[in-house]
Formats: structure tokens, C-alpha cells, sequence
DNA sequence: CGACCGATTGACT
DNA sequence: GTCAATCGGTCGG
């Protein structure tokens, strides 16, 4: 077997790539391949809607408070993958950013479903039908669910081998729209979401 | 401890 | 548009 983890054209993004100014990494995830391994086969979707939330000085972000056992991921170093739990039911997944000790991160919102679907449709205790639909994984809790990402995969490396992601379609700067973020209640709100233009997997226009 | 509530979703008026 | 589901994190007493 041994299949090529990431088939060219496309690689595993670098340490450096989750380093830099958090609103620098949420605009360019856009377009990015999500990939999980599993037992059966590989899980990809490509990103389409991101938020970015930074720490001491965004009252929204969990981390505004400092370090809690919920939260210390987020003050990993840039590269590892926050896990919350909310609502008594769902889980949301992100993207540390910055270097250890800073608390940002960004939340992925959507994903395109590209490879696994049928796989997704299970997790999501849809039908089975033709092709991929937006409803598989247009959330936050959505993708999750469809990718089976838990509180296992809390804390997790992206730069590992079980969920990691890749160079993908960057997203041309004149395709993305920036917003003020979705269900928002403390503080005053800023536009630190960010979707691709007219994308159709994206979770509200 | 008890009370409040949430980076959501799905069902429904 | 409204609203309940459902429970762990967080904070006040």
C-alpha cells in the first residue's frame, strides 16, 4: 500500500503557516484542504468560511479570561486543533494560532465536502443520496459531526497524520468576504469572519 | 455547591 | 422569524 499521505499537488501546511498574525491565518485557510485519516479511508473538505477569535483582547473568545482546563489548548503553539464542547450537544473545531502562550485561534465554519461524503452522510445521520450537499458540513458543529471530530481530537498536532491540512486552492484575495462573526453576544463585534464570495457551502450568506 | 448560559442546530409558528 | 434541546464550564456565594 503504502499510499502517499498527500497526494501532489498538495502538502501539508507547515509550522509556519499557523505562526503568523491571527486575521493573516483566518483569511488564508480559505480554500485550504481539511483531511482526516481514519480506518477506512480519508475525510477531505475544503475550507470556506473561517472566524478568528484573539484572546485577551476579544471579550467573544474563550480565551479572554486567560488559561482554563477548557481552553489551554488554545495557548498551544500555532498547528494544534481546539476542541470545545457547546450547547450540551455539539462540538465546534479550531485552528491554534500564534506562538505558545497567545490564545488565538480560529474557528472553522464550513467546509466543501470533496472525499469520505458517504462517510460524512453516516456521521450525520443523513440518507444517502447523489451528490455532496451543504448541509453535511455548512457549521461549525456540522463539520464536525460529518468529520467525527470529538473530544479526542482535542489538542491534537495538525502537523501529525491523523488530521492535518493542506495546501489545497488558496483562495485569491478578490473572492473573500469579510463579516462580522456569527451568534456573537459579548462585547462589541468585529468583522473577523471570513467566507469564500458566493459559495454555496458556506453556513449563512 | 447552585445557577447561569453558550463561537449551534433543527423543528416549528 | 421563534424556541427547545442538553450539559460542562465558569463564576459567585
Amino acid at each position: 500500500m503504502n499510499r502517499p499521505v498527500t497526494p501532489p499537488p498538495f502538502s501539508k501546511l507547515p509550522r509556519a503557516f499557523y505562526l503568523r498574525s491571527t486575521l493573516t491565518v483566518a483569511a488564508d485557510l480559505l480554500g485550504r484542504y481539511l483531511v482526516k485519516r481514519t480506518l477506512t479511508g480519508r475525510l477531505v473538505g475544503r475550507i470556506v468560511e473561517v472566524e478568528a477569535y484573539l484572546s485577551a483582547m476579544d471579550p467573544a473568545s474563550h480565551s479572554y479570561n486567560g488559561k482554563t482546563p477548557r481552553n489551554e489548548v488554545m495557548f498551544d503553539r500555532g498547528g494544534h486543533l481546539y476542541v470545545y464542547f457547546t450547547y450540551g450537544m455539539h462540538f465546534c473545531s479550531n485552528v491554534v494560532t500564534g506562538e505558545e502562550g497567545t490564545g488565538h485561534a480560529v474557528l472553522l465554519r464550513a467546509v466543501e465536502p470533496l472525499e469520505g461524503t458517504d462517510a460524512m452522510r453516516k456521521s450525520r445521520g443523513l440518507k444517502s443520496s447523489g451528490k455532496p450537499e451543504p448541509l453535511l458540513t455548512n457549521g461549525p458543529a456540522k463539520l464536525c459531526q460529518a468529520f467525527s471530530i470529538g473530544r479526542s481530537e482535542n489538542g491534537l498536532d495538525l502537523l501529525g497524520n491523523t488530521i492535518y491540512l493542506t495546501t489545497g486552492e488558496p483562495c485569491p484575495r478578490s473572492s473573500i468576504v469579510r463579516s462580522r462573526r456569527i451568534g456573537i453576544r459579548k462585547g462589541v463585534e468585529h468583522r473577523w469572519r471570513f467566507f469564500v464570495k458566493g459559495n454555496r457551502f458556506v453556513s449563512r450568506p
